[in-house]
Formats: C-alpha cells, sequence, structure tokens
DNA sequence: CATCAAGTGGAGATCGGATCTCCACTTACG
DNA sequence: CGTAAGTGGAGATCCGATCTCCACTTGATG
C-alpha cells in the first residue's frame, strides 16, 4: 500500500532547512485539517481529501508529506500527550475508585470524539509500531491507576491493565454504529461494565442515557 | 458497487428450471464454501475469492449468484433460523437468569465463530433490508427472555431488548482483534457485563480467560 | 453410443479509485 | 527586481475488483 519512498524527489523527514512562511502556514494548515478529517473518517482518507480540506492543492499536501503516515505522525503526537495526561490525572484524583471512573469517562470521551485515535491506539490500524510504541507510553499510568483502586478494595482484583484497553475497544464499537443516532450512548455500556468491575457492590448504578428505541436501533445499525 | 442486473444474460432469482446434476452440486459447493469465506473473513470477500475456495471457475460463479448479495441470502437464511432457536431454547430454560445467559453464551459463540453473521446481524452491513429483516424475527423471542429474566427480579430493570445486540457488538469488537490471539478472551468481557446486569450481587463472578498478557496485547492489537 | 443443450474454466476486458508526478505559473524574500 | 522556493491540479500510473466471452467438456436423452 504505501510505496518506498523514493530517493531523490521529495522524501521530508528531517526538515533540512526553515521553510518559507507561507509553506510553513501551509503545513500548519495541512495538519489541522488532517486533524479534523481524520477524526471524522479514520484513518483511511486520501491525502487528497485532506488537501481539499485544507484548502490546498494535492501537490502541496505531497511535498510536504511524502505519505498519509507522516501526517499521521504529525498529527497525533500531541493528541498522545493528552491522553497521557488524562491518566495521569486520575492518579491525582483524592477517591482512587473514581479517579478510574474518571480516566475511563474521560479518554473514553476523547476516542468517542475521535475515530483516528479509536484506530492507531484500540485498532492497532496503520504503523503498528506507532501504535504499540503509542500504547508503551500510556501504559504506565494506566496500570497505576488501576493498582491503586485495586489496592483501595474498589475494584476486583482480577483487573489487569490490558483489560483497560479493550474495554475502551467494546465502548468504541458502539459509539461507531451510534454516533449519528446517539454520541453519548457509550457511557450507558461504560456505566454497565463499571458495575462489572466494582468489587462490591449494593445496588446498580443508574444508568445515564436511555436505551436505544427500535427507531433510533434501526438508524444506528444502518 | 453492485451493478444492476442486465437484462439477458445471466440474471438467476427464478429457478426457471431444474439445474442438471453436476451444476447442482457446483452450487451446493460454492455455498457451502461462501458459507465458510464469509465466516473466516467476512462478507468483504470477492466472488473470485468463493470460487477458489469452492474449486469452481469464476464464471460458474457468476452464472449461479449474479453477485455477492444473492450469495449471502442463500448462506445466512439457515444460520438466522439457529440464532432464533437459540433465543427460544434459552426460554425454556427453568432458571431465568441462567436462561439469559446461555443466550449470550450460544449466540455469542456463533458471533465469535462467524465474522458475516456479526457482519450482517451486528454491523449492518450489506444490504440493509437483510438485516433489519433478520433482526427483526430475532426480537421477540429476545424481548421474551430480557422480560422473563427481568420478572424474576435478576436482571436490572433499566435493560431493554436493543441493549442485546449492542452487547454483542462490544464483544465482537473484543473478538475481532483477539481470534488470532485468545479465541476465547470475549468469554471474559461477557461475563464482568453479566456482572454489571446483575440486578445484585454479592460478590463479582470469577472471570473465565486470564486477560491478555503483554504479549499477547499486542498481538492482538496487531 | 451419438447428439447436443447445458455447463465449465479462466484469461483478460473494463472500470474505478487511489497514489503520486510534473511543470507552467505565482509568491516571498534578499 | 531577480530568483529560488513554493503552488495547484490535470493526468499518468497502478492496482484490484467485477464480470464477460467463448472454446471446450459433460450429462441427459432417445
Amino acid at each position: 500500500m504505501t510505496r518506498q519512498a523514493a530517493s531523490t524527489p521529495y522524501p521530508k523527514s528531517p526538515p533540512e532547512r526553515p521553510l518559507r512562511a507561507d509553506a510553513e502556514r501551509n503545513r500548519q494548515r495541512l495538519i489541522a485539517a488532517a486533524q479534523e478529517v481524520f477524526a471524522q473518517r479514520g484513518l483511511d482518507v486520501t491525502l487528497d481529501d485532506v488537501a481539499r480540506h485544507a484548502g490546498v492543492g494535492v501537490g502541496t499536501a505531497y511535498r510536504r508529506f511524502a505519505n498519509r503516515d507522516e501526517l499521521i505522525d504529525a498529527v497525533f503526537e500531541s493528541t498522545l500527550q493528552r491522553m497521557i495526561g488524562l491518566a495521569e490525572q486520575a492518579l491525582s484524583h483524592e477517591d482512587p475508585w473514581e479517579g478510574l471512573v474518571q480516566m475511563f469517562l474521560a479518554t473514553g470521551r476523547h476516542f468517542a470524539d475521535d475515530r483516528g485515535l479509536r484506530e492507531i491506539l484500540l485498532e492497532g490500524t496503520g504503523a503498528k509500531d506507532r501504535s504499540a510504541a503509542a500504547r508503551e507510553r500510556l501504559t504506565p499510568a494506566v496500570g497505576a491507576v488501576i493498582a491503586r483502586a485495586q489496592e483501595s478494595g474498589r475494584l476486583r482484583d482480577d483487573i489487569t491493565p490490558t483489560d483497560v484497553p479493550l474495554i475502551q475497544l467494546m465502548l468504541g464499537a458502539v459509539t461507531q454504529h451510534s454516533r449519528d443516532v446517539r454520541p453519548e450512548l457509550w457511557t450507558r455500556y461504560l456505566t454497565l461494565v463499571l458495575d462489572g468491575l466494582r468489587h462490591d457492590r449494593a445496588r446498580p448504578t443508574p444508568l445515564p442515557q436511555h436505551a436505544l428505541d427500535q427507531d433510533e436501533f434501526d438508524r444506528a445499525m444502518r
């Protein structure tokens, strides 16, 4: 799919010297456009799409980014930082269980809003090493949140850090199908899962988001 | 994508007269092959793939089935019947809660083993009316299982029948990513969700399937 | 067993969509 | 103002999927 970058014409990686002002402006526009397009339609869009959305010519896009992968890297570096931040914030929440819940909610929201992010972090789309590296940077914080919640006795003991992305993956599947009909539906199922994750519980937590009615359901399942 | 069937050469729907014996044999082979290929690789395979797998020429495939959709219908009619049967069996289980669990397990297993089935019933891939019709036939039985479990007081009251396919969709997402690494992993998350679905519970149900370790995880996320 | 309509295989025509280049033109910068 | 840097976008190239066509084989029938 991705061709090997040819030797001469446009290999991009090391910015050999500063770009001209207008060129740099276009580069930023491309990144911003890519961010939006990836979020909406996933990583499987053409550079032509991104270029059109940015209001520049295809040629310009290819001159700045040899292929989609370079663009993806440029776009997701900052997002990944933010995700790590969210997990770390969860650690500083005074209540360990609430911290865990907050982490699921905060990261879940990002995933709900950004299909590209789901694809990279949860579905392993695109360059495998990129995804792996990203998750590796995310793991320590997530592990800490889990461990702390378990020590507090509120989270069942048989949960491990790898369960977290799998759960987010499940919620992502819901979002994928319901986003046009009810973008927040995933919170319903998160609540359900959280009730399953509790070490002990008295009564079920009330579910946010009523279930899909028949009509919504039909539309969600296209 | 699917072209309008042309007037003369190979429109297939009404079997105008009985097929010659060898032709009928090939037809069956094609359906059997399609069943397998759809189960393994989903509905998005070419008729060429199916034909090769059946050991017949492409031409033969196209002579019998004007397009993939006809083949899909031929393949899934029987499977759908079986799914309905599973829900009905759940109703006859003496314990209403156990019946519900059995329904999730039995249908979940089918979904786990058959990607094409997931795509039709859970992901609304392919002809939208086919999926809708199929689900419509499945709904009454599922609704009854839910209602009975709720009346027994074991299933929380805020669950509705449309939650069932959404939950299966979540589990399907797990299966999709873990099938090469650990095909049964979905049962772990089903147990978690079931614990969340219980109206009241003392201690968590032990989870089947230990979580993915780091290596398995990396492979699952490709 | 001879005849011939029915059926077959699979090479390749056709289509469509994605990727990427090329170059005449425009623009920023010294 | 001169010129190196940058631009746009038409179209060359590639690729894979769909579907047809026809020389050849096979099953049914008398």
